[in-house]
DNA sequence: CCGAATATATCGGATTTCCGATATATTGTA
DNA sequence: TACAATATATCGGAAATCCGATATATTCGG
């Protein structure tokens, strides 16, 4: 069973660091906003709708962390999104401070 | 040397999850808001005023995530904080997710 | 052929968050 | 004895965020 703490604390994760959410899950297989949407929405349980994802997107191709490239299934066309160096590098960061909470020399001035 | 991207980080983690910052430098050492609120700039680097930790505290406190007592040292009154049992279980789900997230866990839906 | 689903994109009002300003009292120091 | 520092506490305007509504175009299934 998953605590209402737990939950909670998500929730916030996914709002606080859906750029990284999104980052991960594009480390793992490039792909479009419509679909990446989707897939947070099932990993994290928060809604992400068009106004969100798109912005999102764009502000992390600004960043240099993704780069996105056009793609035409027939006459649709998608924006696939794959994961720069940068972005791999910026993960890695976020890895390191994570870990350092874990065994708390974040704490340490 | 900090990067650019470890400080916005390291912020928006203190601005996000202030209240399991001060969770955690409580779980050292229980200790009163003032006091609290320093250790929190001299350790994510983010300005703490008193309208940010004494709601703060209150919130912990109405969570049962921590425990205040009235002290008074000559004429000064403080209130000591120590977490709570409650408080440390929350902690402890908060890691679980830190956790899930390196070894990438938490994406799989 | 029509409606649902896929796919991308933007706007702006509502809500929420943030934090500076303010208040009060005590202690330590120059 | 006056000023800085310690200590707690609240309020409300400003700033930021959020996300529903809207728009457009294509594909797929019934």
């Amino acid at each position: 069973m998953e605590t209402a703490a737990l939950r909670e604390l998500k929730e916030r994760f996914a709002r606080s660091f859906m750029d990284v959410l999104a980052l991960r899950l594009l480390e793992r297989e490039g792909t479009w906003g419509y679909r990446l949407a989707s897939r947070i929405e099932e990993t994290y349980g928060v809604r992400v709708g068009p106004s969100v994802i798109y912005p999102l997107l764009r502000d992390l191709e600004e960043r240099g962390l993704v780069e996105g490239r056009e793609e035409r299934i027939g006459g649709r066309r998608r924006r696939i999104y794959e994961v720069t160096e940068r972005g791999r590098e910026f993960l890695e960061e976020y890895r390191e401070l994570l870990r350092r909470q874990l065994d708390s020399s974040d704490l340490i001035p």
